[in-house]
DNA sequence: ACATTAATTAGAAATTCTTCTAATTAGAGT
DNA sequence: ACTCTAATTAGAAGAATTTCTAATTAATGT
């Protein structure tokens, strides 16, 4: 795990649009399969590897599984960008 | 290219500690090499992977291959970083 | 022209990633 | 128990990544 998984995450668009649909609150598995042109099942492979990196968090809400943004790691991930930049850190 | 590059050049692990070791200033492929347990063909690899997503720019300087951090390709991995926070933007 | 140094490109093997279809799990309602 | 809806896991095909050794390019100096 850790910043590897979350840059890892980061690296395919579709991952990254997963995000961004999520920043404006929880959307369920099916919610966000519907922006995009592709299986749910590889939209739930997509899900698997933001939950590895803990870039998103699950609940359950009946039938439904709710994805949730976890700002707390993306900002991890800003952090570890800065650190590349500032010869200080 | 543009921000899929990036992100994808900024997934692997090495190349993200050839940034770092690029932050404090420009380093020839052999300077970098030293600091890895790798062949130099294949940080020639991850160079032109960085170098395709522009966050790295090269000099030649004799024999040699001068490599900088172009820092403006940086922020703009984190302006996009930022973006997926932010429900402004 | 030749040799030396620095670094690359070429080609191949092993692994990982992305995507699909088919089958399975989990919960809710009748 | 059965059915329906929501979403997952399993398995496989094709593409891309990572790494190596061997060969090549490029510039410098004798």
């Amino acid at each position: 795990m850790g910043i590897n998984a979350v840059f890892e995450a980061l690296s395919h668009p579709v991952r990254r649009k997963i995000l961004a649909l999520l920043k404006n609150g929880p959307l369920s598995a099916g919610e966000l399969a519907g922006h995009f042109d592709l299986t749910k099942p590889t939209l739930s492979v997509h899900f698997n590897k933001l939950r590895e990196a803990e870039l998103v968090a699950v609940e359950r809400r009946g039938t439904s599984l709710i994805y949730h943004l976890n700002t707390s790691i993306l900002e991890e991930a800003l952090a570890g960008l800065l650190s590349l930049k500032d010869p200080e850190t």
